[in-house]
DNA sequence: CGTCACTTTGAAAGCTTTCAATAGGAGTGG
DNA sequence: CCACTCCTATTGAAAGCTTTCAAAGTGACG
C-alpha cells in the first residue's frame, strides 16, 4: 500500500535494535499506556489545515488521507493501516483529511511529548528518520503510479501494493469502495470497475464476495505492473535498516 | 517548484534560531567548508539503487530527479534548485537519478559525517526534520496535480510553482526541455507544447527567447491552477518554522 | 421484502497521445 | 559572417484511452 502518510513501523523498527544489548524502545512502544479510541466508519480523525497536535497509531481498521480541490475533485494520498503511525511528516497544520473507512482502533499521542522523547532518546531518532524515508518512497512510487502508468497498471499495482502490506496468501481485503480507489489511482470509479472486471475475465484475479479479492497470477500480475517494489516480497524483503545512516 | 527530493533551506531556516542567543549553526552552513564540484548539463550526480553515500547542496544550476521503468517511460520527480540540499531522504540506496539540466555547482558531503552532526546538534534536527516535511508536502502537491489535474492545470501549476520558488518579477526561467517538463508533470511534450501555446495566445503568458516565460495575468493564471500554495506568494509566505515540534 | 448505496456495464464524448511534418535556434565549419 | 546541420519546439490530424452520462444489477440493512 502507497501510504504517503504513514509507513509501517514493523518494517521499519526490525533487526538492528534487536540485536542490542538492552532493549531499545521502539516508536510504537510509545503509544503502550495510551488508551485506545474507536472511530465509526466514515468520522474523520482530523481535517487538513487543523493544527498538528497530535500523532496516531493505528491498531485496527483502515483510514484514507486525502485533500480535496475547491471544485470538489478530491484526491486520496494515501490509505493508513494497522501498524501505521499518522501524523507524523506535519509542521504545523496537517497536510490533508484522515477519515476512517471502517471502523478504527487507534491511540493518540501528543506531538509535543512524541518529540520530546525523541530528543530524548537518541535510539528512537533513527525509527523516525526511517518513517519519513519510507513515506517519501512511497509518496514516489506513487508519483510514478500517477504520472507514468495507465489503468490497468494502476489498478494492479494497487492490489499488489495491499497484497505486500496486508495480503493473506493471495488473497486481499479491499475494504474501501471503488471510488476510493480511484481518487487514490487518478481514474474515476468506472474505470476502475472496468479493470477489476478485466482482469477477473482473464483469470488474474477472482473477484469474491465482500471486498475480497484473490490474486490468482501473481507473477504476471507482477509483469503488468511494471516498476514497483514488486520483488519485494519474493524472497523476504531485508528490512530496511532502521539506523541512523553513517 | 515541487521537489520531492531537495527543500529550500533558505525558507525552512528562517526565523526561529535567528532570535537565538548564541548563533545557531544551519545546515547549509555544514557546506560551507566543502569544495566546489561542477557538472555539465548532462552529466549525472548519482544513478537510482547507487548506494546513498553523500548528501549535496546545489549552489547553482538546476537538475532533474527521476525514474525509469522497465519499458522506459521516464518520470521526474522534482527539479532541484540552488539551495536546495539534496539526497536527505534515503536509507541505503538513492532512489532516482540525478542528472544535471543546465551546469550545475554542488558540494557535497559524507551521509555519515552529515548525520554524525546532526545528532551532536539538536538545532540542526528540527531543519532536517523541516526539509522532509517540506519534500512530503510538496510530494503531496504533485500527487494531487498528477491525480486530478488536467493537462492545462498542470502547466500553469508547474509556471507558478517555480514562479513562486526563483521567480524574477513576473519573468522566469524554464532551463529544462519541453519533455522534462512532460516527464515532471504526465504528459507528453506535444500536450506541453500546445498548452503553453495557448496560454500565450491568451495573453496569460508570453513566451521569451531562450528559456524565458512571462507570467502576465497572475491571477488568472493562479485561478486556472487550483488549489495550490498559489497564494503563498502573495502575501510574503510566513516562513515555515523549522522547529521541533512541540 | 423493499429501499438505498455501491458496483457494473454500455455507449458516446472528450482529452491526451501518437504519428508526422514543419518551424525555429543554436552551434559548427567553411 | 553566413550556410548547414542537428536538436528542440510547434503544429496538425487521427487514434486511443479514459471519462462522462445513463441505466441496470447487486447486496446490505431495516
Amino acid at each position: 500500500m502507497y501510504s504517503q502518510a504513514a509507513v509501517s513501523l514493523t518494517r521499519s523498527q526490525a533487526a538492528p535494535f534487536a540485536a542490542a544489548a538492552e532493549p531499545a524502545p521502539t516508536l510504537r512502544d510509545l503509544f503502550k499506556g495510551q488508551s485506545a479510541e474507536t472511530l465509526a466508519a466514515g468520522e474523520a480523525l482530523f481535517w487538513e489545515g487543523d493544527p498538528a497536535g497530535q500523532i496516531f497509531d493505528v491498531i485496527s481498521g483502515v483510514l484514507r488521507v486525502y485533500r480535496i480541490m475547491p471544485d470538489g475533485r478530491r484526491a486520496i494520498m494515501g490509505f493508513i493501516h494497522p501498524g501505521d503511525v499518522l501524523g507524523v511528516s506535519f509542521q504545523n497544520r496537517y497536510l490533508f483529511t484522515a477519515e476512517a473507512v471502517t471502523e478504527v482502533k487507534i491511540r493518540r499521542f501528543a506531538r509535543s511529548r512524541f518529540f520530546g522523547l525523541i530528543n530524548e532518546t537518541p535510539a528512537l531518532r533513527p525509527q523516525l528518520f526511517a518513517i519519513l524515508c519510507d513515506e517519501m518512497s512511497a509518496a514516489q512510487d506513487q508519483m510514478l503510479l500517477l504520472g507514468r502508468k495507465n489503468a490497468e497498471e494502476r489498478v494492479v499495482s494497487f492490489l499488489l501494493s495491499v497484497h505486500r502490506k496486508v495480503g493473506i496468501g493471495a488473497d486481499i481485503e479491499l475494504p474501501m469502495s471503488r471510488l476510493d480507489m480511484a481518487d487514490y489511482l487518478g481514474l474515476t470509479m468506472e474505470t476502475v470497475s472496468r479493470m477489476m472486471t478485466s482482469l477477473a475475465r482473464r483469470g488474474l484475479i477472482a473477484l469474491g464476495a465482500r471486498h475480497t479479492v484473490t490474486l490468482r497470477k501473481l507473477a504476471a500480475l507482477r509483469e503488468i505492473a511494471g516498476h514497483d517494489a514488486e520483488d519485494e516480497d519474493i524472497a523476504a524483503a531485508p528490512a530496511r535498516r532502521a539506523v541512523w545512516p553513517h
